[in-house]
DNA sequence: TGACGACGGCTCGTATACAAAGTGTACACT
DNA sequence: AGTGTACACTTTGTATACGAGCCGTCGTCA
């Protein structure tokens, strides 16, 4: 029992970390054999992950961590803006009891991780933050949406937390103060600034994203530079 | 194999159609006995109706059908619109190959279902219905929060393919051609207009559906009637 | 030599038996 | 008489054994 929710855990956290790949074929029996539970818990756990959109289950043919093609990009583009922002506003209005609280210790933990550069753990606190940010909202319909985005933001974002130059160190510096600043607002209950915070929080991460998506192009050849240079 | 589908099918209807009551408990025993399979398939069955949101699952303490308390449904006001809106004018943008002609057809089975009176049947199909616009706006974040939508609305809409009053009829004959129009919006991709009739159309399931939650208070007592009536 | 078919291994699906947890009742003790 | 505990029964969770479906390989036949 104790063995199947760790199980469940460590599978979460081997997918969002893509230590997992998207697309990676899974072994019921080697699964079994590393987590120490027999086949029926295991598929039990299997179900719940596809369930959650972690993985695909097909017939007789096993199961694989979930795929992140382009147009399943595109689409992530395209609707996370609108789940985030009204999410951050229901969490700001309906937020109650030691939720705040738990929020702000998953920023701390969040940042320490930043700080000591444990990039992983940094990416799944950061999935833990908006999670929770999702529980505060209340919204059992919107959450789902909610957590679909969090786990192809968390896959995709795994370089976010491995900052090379520093300019990307100031994005990620700016990503916890903006953190502090959601909770901020949530804690005096502003609804709309929340919404605000939510976006410019989107905003940052959207660029970011896209540069891991579509980094700069490699130079075609040397040629067409030159003659890219000189037509401006 | 086919059994194993057969029961995860009837037990979805079964719930939507709130034969099966939201906060029922579920036996597994007897649910094997039912569906002829024996307990190992009926879990996993029952987790994806978990994963679902159609019934809720507690360890140790076997499966319940999703509950559906006045919280909820304020949520469910609360957010339908949003994602109803967006998932028309996405529908409208996206859809692609036969779906169309699915939509069509289901919409056509939907209005024989409502003229021959057979109300949960037509309730079902208008849940299809709107499960394969879901399909069409092709968005797996948002479909996730619209099938959770759904599942609450077909139960409450129960009553709504009983009618009972000339009043009542005339409000399900417009829903039937608003079915129409949105399909037509969506085969000519407007998506703006497509956005529009999903929110005329939510106005109008939005007036049954409070009917339902909120019915007409019953008179306190007749002495407090006479003097209302009076009091005009 | 190429293609079709049969066989064998492997993985997934299902049934069943057993263990663990929870629940209700009855009896004893205060 | 009321409360608490223990035991039996019911229900859920887990392991394992067996059956079914897929896939790759090898052999045979045209």
């Amino acid at each position: 029992m104790n063995k199947k929710a760790a199980c469940l855990l460590a599978l979460r956290e081997r997918i969002l970390s893509t230590e997992l790949e998207p697309g990676t074929d899974l072994d019921e029996l080697s699964l079994c054999e590393t987590y120490g539970v027999s086949r029926t818990p295991l598929r039990e756990v299997l179900q719940r992950l596809s369930g959650e959109g972690l993985i695909q289950l097909e017939e007789n043919r096993g199961a694989k961590v979930a795929s992140m093609d382009v147009r399943v990009m595109r689409t992530f583009f395209q609707t996370a803006p609108l789940v985030y922002a009204n999410i951050s506003a229901l969490a700001a209005e309906n937020w109650a009891g030691p939720q705040l609280n738990t929020l702000k210790q998953t920023q701390s933990a969040f940042a320490v991780a930043m700080r000591r550069g444990e990039a992983s753990e940094a990416a799944l606190l950061n999935h833990r933050f908006h999670a929770e940010i999702g529980l505060m909202a209340d919204n059992a319909y919107l959450v789902a949406s909610l957590n679909r985005l969090l786990i192809d933001h968390t896959r995709m974002s795994q370089t976010f937390y491995r900052p090379t130059s520093e300019a990307d160190r100031d994005r990620v510096r700016l990503a916890i103060e903006q953190h502090d600043a959601m909770i901020a607002a949530f804690e005096r209950r502003e609804t709309a600034l929340s919404m605000d915070l939510a976006l410019q929080h989107w905003d940052l991460s959207r660029d970011q994203l896209e540069r891991f998506v579509r980094p700069d192009p490699l130079p075609v050849d040397v040629h067409s530079l030159e003659a890219r240079r000189h037509a401006v």
